[in-house]
DNA sequence: CGATATTTGTCCGTATGTATA
DNA sequence: GTATACATACGGACAAATATC
């Protein structure tokens, strides 16, 4: 009974040259569900709450719903109720997590982007994940990756550094760690083990995963090794909490 | 400078039938630490600061804190501080994941306990995780995982019902899963697969973790099959986001 | 397991404003 | 200006799926 205000109970027409009461109604919802105030999972009012709230016909909710629904944003479950969805992307993480071939997986369009790019020293920490004297010379590397033009993962990804000199230039080019590391010789990689939790971004990586930084993230943490189990990665990712969901095999062995 | 009133500075010796000092302390740091006053990472006040805080002996402390340090909550650095340990559980996610072992692992001591228990009707989702009749019977239980006194996890587990009527009798009884599906004749199970995410607690989820609704949870749905493949429990589990690190192992296969 | 309430899906009809021929 | 087609919006009725007790 809230917003009534924005939609005049008076006039029941679309008005004159402005869009759609439909329309309005489905970007307003849309706009809801980023911000939270329907979290995702989470159920909508009924058509007929949504009706009266919005003081138009239950015909006109279902046609945002439609909308919505059609956008991927909402799922629609007769008898039940109108559900935010709770992923948009359904990632695998095993041995051979690879970006490109999780997203056609998914049935998505993306790729990696490189935002920025330095050399520094390894900390005790780091230099142990990759087998390293301390204070090693590391490339290091902010990397972005999209899923149909929406930022799903921030990455900060740690390279030893006389072997890999040039996988900046190649990342840039190609949007490809994998490729990048078949430039450098590395046919292939595993990842050794990977490491998740749960826990509220910072600025800087909710600003660039677009979203709220009231929302959570997974963090995780892996090591990749070339086929001779020699460390070339140490990897910090960031996933968008609402729009990723991890999930794990184990039907190998 | 807020806590010193529950320590009277006119006794200085251990209170008499009472818990030591260096005990209630630790206690008192360990609950400041879940409830997120000092922050995974964070550097706590020093020995000095915390002893005049106190109002006790920085020995007392120090003997506090090695306790905390012998429990994985903190690190303590010569020459730089003590510092909240990012998580003090690592736990391994994999095909035989089982709680107990998980925490012996980690060289710590907990068990499972029922918080509720009912028989509900499978949600079209559940039953096709479970790969039963819509609306089949199944037994519900809510519970919880501890480590060293402080909640871990909580979970809500589902089970085919007629096969497994007696389960929580048995797991009330043993506070393991593994010994409820042996009594039921099931001696050994794997897990097929688990999905991972991040989000936000609601109250209830919150409150049993005793974290605050501001910190993130992981949430694990989780399929277990016995040996010929059959499904046996659909679980959704949640992760206190701070406590907990979950590791996966890439190196079977 | 069954009865009942809730929620979405589909159909009917009516009216009005907009665009086009 | 008139006729037609289309999009939008309202109101009602019932069926189908689901949830609840």
């Amino acid at each position: 009974m809230t917003a009534t205000t924005t939609f005049p109970n008076s006039l029941q027409t679309a008005p004159a040259g402005r869009e759609s009461f439909w329309t309005r109604i489905a970007t307003e919802l849309a706009e809801a569900i980023g911000r939270g105030v329907y979290a995702p999972g989470q159920r909508l009012p009924s058509e007929h709450a949504l009706a009266e709230q919005y003081g138009v016909n239950r015909h006109t909710i279902r046609r945002s719903l439609a909308s919505l629904c059609s956008q991927g944003l909402v799922r629609i479950s007769q008898g039940s109720g109108t559900y935010v969805e709770d992923f948009a992307v359904d990632l695998a993480l095993g041995k051979r997590t690879r970006h490109h071939q999780n997203l056609a997986q998914a049935g998505l369009r993306g790729g990696l982007q490189v935002l920025a790019a330095r050399t520094v020293r390894a900390t005790a920490a780091q230099a142990r994940a990759l087998q390293l004297p301390a204070r090693s010379t590391l490339l290091w590397l902010r990397v972005l990756g999209e899923a149909e033009q929406q930022p799903l993962q921030v990455s900060e990804r740690l390279f030893p550094l006389p072997r890999f000199a040039n996988l900046e230039a190649v990342v840039r080019e190609t949007g490809s760690i994998t490729a990048a590391f078949a430039a450098h010789g590395v046919a292939d990689y595993t990842r050794r083990d990977s490491r998740i939790t749960a826990l509220m971004p910072d600025a800087e990586v909710a600003a660039i995963l677009k979203q709220a930084q009231s929302r959570p993230v997974l963090q995780v943490e892996s090591v990749n090794v070339d086929p001779q189990g020699v460390p070339i990665e140490y990897a910090t990712a960031w996933f968008a909490g609402d729009r990723v969901k991890l999930t794990v095999s184990h039907d190998e062995h």
